[in-house]
DNA sequence: CAGGTTGCGTCAGTGACTGACATCCTATAG
DNA sequence: CTATAGGATGTCAGTCACTGACGCAACCTG
């Protein structure tokens, strides 16, 4: 927020801290690494909240019952994320780690879902489809708030029954 | 593929084409970027093909268009994808770039479907959701090649239709 | 209290990337 | 045919991200 990101040391983060240089490389991969610890939990929170989806639910409705789950720390996040997101708007090396992290969620969704039975190629799919939906309702709420995060998955996945509706219409 | 890429210095890079290392980065920006030279091709492709969908077809549709019209480009390259994607493969940094190319053509074909008019909302829903679909066919087609990139778009978009639709009668 | 583990600091080194300047090659006006 | 401007390349020095090796101190654990 002070000098930009590419201005910014990585000698200079770890003072910040307390630390040394060589101490911050021990806790995180590379200097942008420390920007996206949020992932972890994130993933975590998606877990648990995929977990208590009743088993007999379809892949994509599962998967946006697990991100509502995830709203609450989502939405809980704001005040930092705020502050990430306008780093990383100018940033294009952190724009670069935003959507590596997205596309490891995808693969971890991927996988979540085949655990609970879907075709593998049906999980796929659905994980890359649905992660783009959030990614969209996401990127909504962040540049409006207003609505509520949950309000944004909600129209967005409404938009995809639309768009892919007609679609099929068109065939 | 003789030494692995983080093996490989750029030095060594330079001095296998014939030139310093300096003037490799006067023509890449960085290491990676070498080994992604062809999504500006990619691009302008998919430019054409967009343009030459009539302007009433819905913006799913148009895209599933103008990734039809990409396959010539994208199968006729397969011989050096096949070996670029060994790499890549072992490659996190480079995985790393991979994602960030896709994720800028979504940026790109939410432009394009916007300057045909489809409103900004949709457009980026249908742009991430489309180049979802278009990055499963395309993954799908990259490990088993015998049904052909047009038909694994043609599968990957049906598959959409289904589990939206059923999605659709689960709300 | 001995020994093992864990976290940190120090140091030296590698390699990606950049800016400044010199040089050479080429196209085009004269 | 030649003078010359522009563009591409080489050279050099420097910064900074990142890593391995080693030593030290704190802290379990039996």
């Amino acid at each position: 927020m002070e000098h930009g990101f590419d201005q910014t040391t990585t000698d200079r983060i770890a003072a910040r801290a307390g630390v040394t240089e060589r101490t911050y490389f021990r806790h995180f991969a590379d200097k942008r690494e420390v920007l996206f610890d949020g992932e972890k939990q994130l993933r975590e929170e998606l877990t648990k909240a995929l977990a208590s989806v009743p088993a007999h639910v379809e892949p994509l409705p599962a998967l946006r019952a697990a991100f509502h789950g995830a709203v609450p720390l989502i939405e809980g996040n704001r005040p930092v994320s705020e502050l990430r997101a306008r780093v990383i708007e100018v940033t294009p090396a952190l724009q670069e780690r935003e959507v590596a992290k997205v596309a490891a969620l995808v693969v971890f969704l991927t996988e979540a879902l085949k655990a609970r039975g879907v075709d593998a190629r049906i999980a796929q799919l659905c994980a890359q489809v649905g992660m783009g939906i959030c990614a969209v309702a996401t990127q909504r709420w962040m540049h409006d708030p207003s609505a509520g995060l949950d309000a944004e998955l909600e129209a967005a996945f409404r938009e995809l029954h639309e768009v892919s509706a007609e679609f099929g219409a068109k065939r």
